[in-house]
DNA sequence: AGTGTATCCTGCAGGC
DNA sequence: TGCCTGCAGGATACAC
């Protein structure tokens, strides 16, 4: 569910309220969303000061004060809810909650407890952030160096772009988004994109990701931003979920195939298929 | 190396 | 109304 524009909607909310702030009381009623002991995690954060709110990936990044780092990945249903003191009933599916010095909390709500919070120390996240690839919002990252990549893979380009060692922070919505933005089939092997596709496919990249972090994220049901609201990015959709809808570009029917598991989303006049396979 | 499958969970939509 | 099945934006482990 959450991908790069609904983490980044989260942590630019909570940013403005976080930082300076203590860590000061940790309720854990769902022990199965902390990788590693949860009694570990209570202590290595209770009395922690909570230095910043950052993004890697599909991650939340919280610095602490002694150096440490709480990393929190949403997974499928999971919510970072800043609640001031006094303010509504906890969620339904409370999974965390971490109590703040001047009042109010943080709250880690999720329906399935996919999602994970843990504590790494300054070499533990430094090997983490290593082994996630390049984040595509980055300037770093230029249509040559994403080409030089994707020349190493003959992953199809939609499992490529889902791999997060690979790049960072794409998920099925918003590959197949910039799929067919940038008129690639999801099948094609990576390595077969030309540069000027892989040109392509970065731009794509930045305008989706861009656009979507804007409309404040994708909810298609269960996303919500750090205030408990649903994003707004879902009816700009061009072919996720949109199976027997016209191509907004050229008007053919979009089509749902599925591979590596899970749906694609394609118009198949705009996007060729890899030659011998059936769309 | 890459792919298919299963697993972790719950809620919801659709068919009957 | 109820029961059943399948499906879901993620990550990971496994066998082939």
């Amino acid at each position: 569910m959450p991908e790069l524009p609904e983490v980044e909607t989260v942590v630019r909310d909570l940013r403005p309220h976080l930082p300076g702030r203590r860590i000061v009381d940790v309720e854990i009623p769902r022990g199965d969303v902390i990788r590693g002991d949860p009694g570990a995690f209570r202590s290595d954060v209770r009395g922690r000061r909570l230095e910043a709110v950052r993004r890697r990936g599909k991650n939340v990044v919280l610095p602490l004060d002694d150096g440490a780092t709480v990393v929190v990945n949403l997974g499928m249903t999971g919510r970072l809810l800043r609640r001031p003191d006094g303010s509504d009933s906890p969620p339904d599916h409370l999974a965390v909650s971490f109590g703040l010095s001047g009042g109010g909390h943080l709250l880690y709500d999720d329906v399935r407890r996919f999602g994970r919070l843990e504590v790494l120390d300054a070499p533990g996240w430094r090997r983490r952030s290593a082994e996630l690839g390049p984040e595509p919002l980055d300037r770093e990252l230029t249509g040559e160096g994403l080409h030089a990549r994707l020349q190493r893979s003959r992953a199809p380009i939609r499992s490529w772009l889902l791999d997060q060692g690979r790049i960072a922070g794409v998920g099925n919505i918003y590959a197949n988004e910039v799929l067919w933005r940038a008129e690639v089939h999801p099948r094609r092997p990576a390595r077969s994109l030309g540069p000027g596709e892989a040109g392509a496919v970065l731009s794509s990249l930045r305008e989706v990701l861009t656009a979507a972090i804007r409309r404040r994220g994708t909810t298609i049901r269960d996303f919500r931003d750090a205030d408990g609201r649903p994003g707004e990015f879902a009816s700009r959709l061009r072919v996720y979920g949109r199976e027997g809808e016209a191509c907004p570009r050229c008007g053919a029917g979009v089509e749902r195939i599925v591979f590596g598991g899970r749906p694609a989303f394609v118009c198949s006049r705009c996007q060729d298929p890899p030659s011998g396979v059936t769309p």
